[in-house]
DNA sequence: GCACCAGCTATCATTGAGTGATAGTTTATC
DNA sequence: GATAAACTATCACTCAATGATAGCTGGTGC
């Protein structure tokens, strides 16, 4: 929201606004809810509504204002050209493959990750088109790409974000947080277990490019009356050897 | 590009020509290749890049600028939310499986139709990441979307596409538009050989709403050498009682 | 090492596009 | 048929976008 401080380029700013404020509703949304929500004029609202709806960025339904389907458009035009996205994308089949669960890649965006890609396995978890979708840094997977950041940016984030809750109903702080970073940086790789999703499962790994630079990060999810935390970890190799294969060609 | 004469909107407006920019290309973009594509001064470019940047919407490498893993974040946003993304998709699901076929869902945006969804038959077509691919009206399923504008409408697209090329080799007038359109009309389907993609072979019927309204296009797409034209025409019923069921519940 | 070039960034005066207040119109609701 | 909600249209003001220009940075060739 409000993207900060400065004024400057202020117009395209209130667009994404917009458009981010439609990414979160659950449903239309009205001219004056978007209004509210962005803290936007109703005037100035209206006119970039109206110009989102004739570029077909947003559609006007009967209950209110939602995504139009050109932003399908720019996602195709993303997962077509981007590299993480391609070269990812046969090695997560080839992991699910042989290890018959669902695999995945990430990458930080902002205080975010991004799901890219996504391969089911044999027991396909009934998340709901997860491609796009954004996730907390501090639960689950996030953690190694935390992991990687120097540790300046790592305290400017949890002053930011100080505690976040687990799907497990624990309540993480920073002591918790700070505490699974550092085995992330011992053990190069994140174990989770009921921390985004009840009874969820994933082991984590970081992507590194050739440069040695970040690139995101790949994990096999699972349940656990379908896995057990043991038998997850002996993939651990198969992982690495995955996130060695995409970083090696980026 | 440039989205018309008007000049009003201005800055949003060259924000979306440039992310459409980049979504047609089909690699990174130098600063000044978006600048001349867009038609914009170096310095505005500059400025309306960065300012995506800045939001996630375009990333830049080393070989230049594309987009970025936000507008994943979008496309989820819409399928998530979206009527018809999230009624076909069961749909989708049951024609496939009982067709064996590919089947998708189209929507009309602007002078295109964008994929929307689509779930693969037995022999997955392999084309990479269908969705939100934009194509033209006037190639394939997407006549069953023009046959039911108003003539009026109807001319207006055709003086503005007088022809288009299609896969077979074959040159499309007007005429020849005008009747596959007039035969939509009639058989309410259209069956289309080798006009999209050579040796492709589809079969699509429009999606109305309970106001009679058109919402869109189904269609079961298959190959020449896996099935006849007779063969798919068999699945008509099934494929019209599916638009039937997506259209009830829109 | 130096000159050169491409790609990107920063600065700044000008101006016209975006802004927001208000009034008007359409559409739904009781 | 009155009332309200949702959206649209109008308009003067002013501040943010604009575009020309100059500056910076990193790579390449000689």
């Amino acid at each position: 929201m409000g993207a900060g401080g400065g004024n400057q380029g202020r117009t395209l700013d209130r667009a994404l606004d917009v458009l981010e404020c439609l990414e979160r509703a659950r449903g239309p949304l009205r001219l004056s809810d978007i209004a509210r929500e962005t803290d936007l004029h109703l005037a100035t609202t209206q006119r970039t509504v109206n110009q989102l709806v004739r570029r077909g960025y947003v559609q006007q339904g009967r209950l209110g204002y939602s995504l139009g389907p050109v932003v399908l458009g720019l996602a195709h035009g993303f997962v077509v050209n981007d590299r993480m996205s391609t070269i990812a994308t046969p090695v997560l089949t080839e992991l699910s493959a042989t290890t018959r669960l669902t695999s995945s890649v990430f990458v930080r965006s902002g205080d975010e990750r991004i799901l890219v890609a996504r391969v089911s396995g044999a027991d396909p978890l009934r998340y709901q088109f997860p491609i796009g979708r954004r996730v907390p840094l501090d639960v689950g997977g996030g953690k190694v790409l935390l992991a990687a950041w120097p540790d300046e940016e790592i305290e400017d984030y949890v002053r930011r974000f100080p505690e976040v809750a687990l799907a497990s109903g624990r309540v993480q702080g920073e002591r918790a947080l700070m505490e699974d970073i550092r085995r992330v940086r011992e053990n190069g790789y994140h174990l989770s277990e009921s921390e985004r999703e009840l009874g969820a499962l994933s082991l984590s790994v970081p992507v590194y490019d050739a440069d040695k630079e970040l690139a995101g990060a790949l994990n096999l999810v699972t349940t656990t009356d379908v896995t057990s935390a043991e038998e997850l970890l002996t993939w651990l190799p198969e992982l690495s050897r995955g996130a060695g294969a995409i970083g090696a060609r980026i």
